[in-house]
DNA sequence: TAACTCATGTAATCGGTTACATGATTCG
DNA sequence: CGAATCATGTAACCGATTACATGAGTTA
C-alpha cells in the first residue's frame, strides 16, 4: 500500500481534506502518484486508525462537516524511515513494447498508428512536466511554498533544484519514448 | 486483463504448456511483461473456455498428464486486434521519483543510499537486456527461430531488428535513469 | 533413495478501477 | 433557481501477490 507514504508526502506540506487530496491525485497526469477518490476516503480512516495522521473536524455552513488529516509524530517518523529504505522495483509490464515485439503480426502501417498515438500522448505529458518543473525551479507551486514556509532557507534552493529535477526526469524519459517511436517507425518501414 | 494478450503473443510462436509459459513469466527483469504461476493456471483455462486457445493433453510416463496449449483462429484475430489497438497508457506511480522529491525529509546520505541502490538494479537490468538485444540481433533466441519459421523469410532482418529495438529502449531508458540518479546525488550534496 | 525438475492446483489478501449515491454550499 | 463545487461515502470487480500444497518423473 504505497498511497499511504504519498498521502503522508503531501500532508508534511500541509493538513488536508479527503477533498482536496482527492484532487491531488486524481489530476492524473501532472504529478508521480495517482489515485482515484474511491481509495482515499477509507484509506484515511485506516490511516487514523493507525494513528499515523489526525482528523479534525471543521464545520462550513451550518450542517457540513469536513475532516482536515494531519501528520501525528508517529507519521512523520513512518514517512522518514520510507523514503531511506529502498523500495522493490516493480516488475516490467509495458503494453506498446509488447506491441510492437510482435508488430509483424499487423499490417505496419496499424502498428505505425499505435505509436503515433503514443508519441501524441507523451508530448502532452511533457509540456505538462515541463511547466511543472519551471514552477519548482522558481519556487512557485502552492505545496513547494507551503512545504519551505517550515524549512531553513538557506535549504530552499537546494530543495526546489531537486524537485525539479524529479520532474526532468519525467520529460527527459517521454522525450526519450518519444524519438525511440520514431525510430520504430522507421524500421517499422524496412529502414 | 493484459496478460492474457501476453499470453497470446508468446503462444503466437509455438503451442507451450502453463508449466513453460510459467517459466517464461516469472523470469521477471528479463522480458516485458511478468506473471506469478498462480496466474497461468487459471487465466489458460479461463482462455481456453473463451476460444481463445486451445488445450491438447498429452501423456507423460504412464500417469503424468500435461496440456499444451495453441492459438486458436479467434485467439490469433483477437491478439491482432490487440495489437492494432491504442492501449490507454498506465497511470504514473514511481515511488523512487517520490521518495526524491521529498529527500529534504531524510539525511542526504540516507537518500543517496537509496539512489545508489537504484543504480545498481538497473545495471543489472541494462546488461540482461543487453544480452537479448544482441541474441535477437543474431536471430539467435529460441522464441524468435520458432517465429521466423512461419514468417516470410525476406522479413526476417526487419522482424529481428524491430525486436532489437524494442530492448534497445528498455537499455536506454535504464541508462538515462542511471545518469538521473547520479546527477540527482549530485544535487543532494548541495552541487 | 534423496534431491531436483516437471506439472498443476488453490486460497487469502491487496491495491486499484469503475460506477453509483447522497447531500450541503456557493455562485451566477 | 439551477448549475457547479464541496464533501463523503459504498460496492462489485479485477489483476496481481504471496503462500501453501500435491504428486509424478528424472537424475545423481
Amino acid at each position: 500500500m504505497s498511497l499511504q507514504h504519498a498521502v503522508l508526502c503531501v500532508l508534511e506540506a500541509r493538513a488536508m481534506t479527503g477533498y482536496e487530496l482527492t484532487q491531488f491525485f486524481e489530476s492524473a497526469a501532472k504529478w508521480v502518484w495517482t489515485a482515484p477518490q474511491s481509495q482515499i476516503y477509507p484509506l484515511l480512516r485506516q490511516m487514523e486508525k493507525n494513528g499515523l495522521i489526525a482528523g479534525e473536524v471543521q464545520l462550513r455552513g451550518e450542517k457540513l462537516k469536513r475532516t482536515s488529516y494531519s501528520l501525528t509524530e508517529e507519521g512523520l517518523a513512518e514517512l522518514r524511515r520510507w523514503i531511506a529504505e529502498p523500495q522493490p522495483e516493480p516488475p516490467t509490464r509495458d503494453a506498446l513494447l509488447l506491441q510492437v515485439l510482435f508488430a509483424d503480426l499487423v499490417e505496419p502501417e496499424e502498428c505505425e498508428a499505435v505509436l503515433r498515438n503514443h508519441i501524441a500522448e507523451q508530448r502532452v505529458k511533457i509540456r505538462l512536466w515541463r511547466e511543472h518543473e519551471a514552477r519548482l525551479l522558481a519556487g512557485d507551486t502552492p505545496l513547494l511554498r507551503e512545504r519551505l514556509a517550515h524549512r531553513d532557507p538557506k535549504d530552499h534552493q537546494r530543495i526546489g533544484a531537486l524537485k525539479a529535477h524529479v520532474f526532468s526526469e519525467l520529460v527527459r524519459a517521454a522525450e526519450q519514448r518519444v524519438a525511440w517511436a520514431e525510430e520504430a517507425i522507421g524500421i517499422l518501414h524496412g529502414g
